[in-house]
DNA sequence: TAAATATCGTAACATATGTTACAAAGGGAG
DNA sequence: CTCCCTTTGTAACATATGTTACGATATTTA
């Protein structure tokens, strides 16, 4: 994906930059929300908790950006904890210069990509969550990632991570896997899923 | 919400508009997008077949805007169907026109803000499907009104229409509120739900 | 290489939710 | 007011999913 601020020049003097270890946590679910932030280096999640159990809302990686939605907003509360998954750099801009960036034409152009892919990935995700049973989760997700990819064979991270992004218990997910493979419909081992 | 054009002049030229009926199909699912659409009067709602059921990804009232978040990126296919829920008035933008108009700043200025919007509603409903549990759903979906519409007296259309939002049957739905007046967590009647 | 740790498969069990169907109640049209 | 249609409550039943726990396997670390 495209950076924010590819071909474009003297930003330089409206941002500056923070690093962050792995696990760290960057920002508080609840907390205002006054920069705009980029991930430059490494993924961050925003996470959620549901009293005893975690919910993931987005997660980042290079080049995406958060906090944009929030500051033109009144409310503007971060909907989750904002954790690093990596060691992780993040460029950040604060909100009375985020306006002022956006008047550059080349980051603007920029930005309007950026944001799309982001809706567009924020709606797969309430397609997914909106499937019925794991199952049609599973296969929805395999068939996204499949025209996505243009391939057959989809790499997973692990099967607890693929979990947590369906929102599923990692074992319900696995007895369903099993049941895809009976049917002939996938076949999988630890690092891909391949439809069939 | 702000309008686009909202203290905007000079638009006019750029923009076309039509009118649906009431459940009149406007856009199908999978089929290109080439423009960006302002709802100006009624309402219409993104949604996407499962096999059998029906899942609404988004719903759109006056001011919100779709097809901005796809014309700028490679796959610009439609999610879901873009159906009329009332008598519609649409505003539409061709794609050639749409990042000229963005060039007027009060009108990048409304945009931003209205994409703003979007994000947040589309990031709550996200969170609003993670839920685990039905009950955990309701109550969310009460609070996170409650906290927009700063009353305790929350107004629903109709149950039927909740649970299509919560994605739950009905029956379910039903069941889980008279367990939660139970509790007496909550009351309600045909029009509105009470968080006591 | 061995030990430690993380990931994964597996199974038994409890339960929340989906499904279906029907009756009751409410609201609108004439 | 009566009839019709929509919305809602209710219940019985089937089942998909959650929960927990443990052993097996793979991966990383020392």
């Amino acid at each position: 994906m495209k950076s924010l601020f590819e071909n474009a020049k003297d930003y330089e003097k409206y941002v500056y930059y923070k690093e962050y270890n792995k696990n760290a946590l960057i920002f508080l679910e609840g907390e205002q929300c006054n920069n705009v932030c980029v991930v430059v280096k490494g993924e961050i999640s925003i996470v959620t908790s549901n009293y005893d159990s975690l919910v993931e809302i987005n997660n980042l990686k290079e080049n995406e950006i958060f906090g944009d939605s929030l500051i033109l907003i009144e409310d503007n509360r971060y909907l989750g904890n904002i954790m690093a998954l990596k060691n992780t750099k993040l460029c950040i801009i604060p909100k009375d210069n985020w306006l002022n960036l956006l008047e550059n034409k080349t980051i603007l152009k920029n930005y309007l990509e950026i944001i799309s892919n982001k809706v567009f990935k924020i709606q797969s995700k309430v397609k997914i969550l909106s499937q019925k049973s794991i199952r049609e989760k599973i296969l929805f997700y395999l068939i996204t990632e499949s025209k996505r990819l243009n391939k057959k064979k989809i790499p997973i991270k692990s099967k607890e991570s693929l979990a947590f992004y369906l929102n599923v218990p990692r074992p319900s997910l696995s007895r369903e896997l099993i049941k895809l493979k009976e049917d002939n419909i996938i076949d999988y081992d630890r690092y891909f899923i391949t439809i069939k």
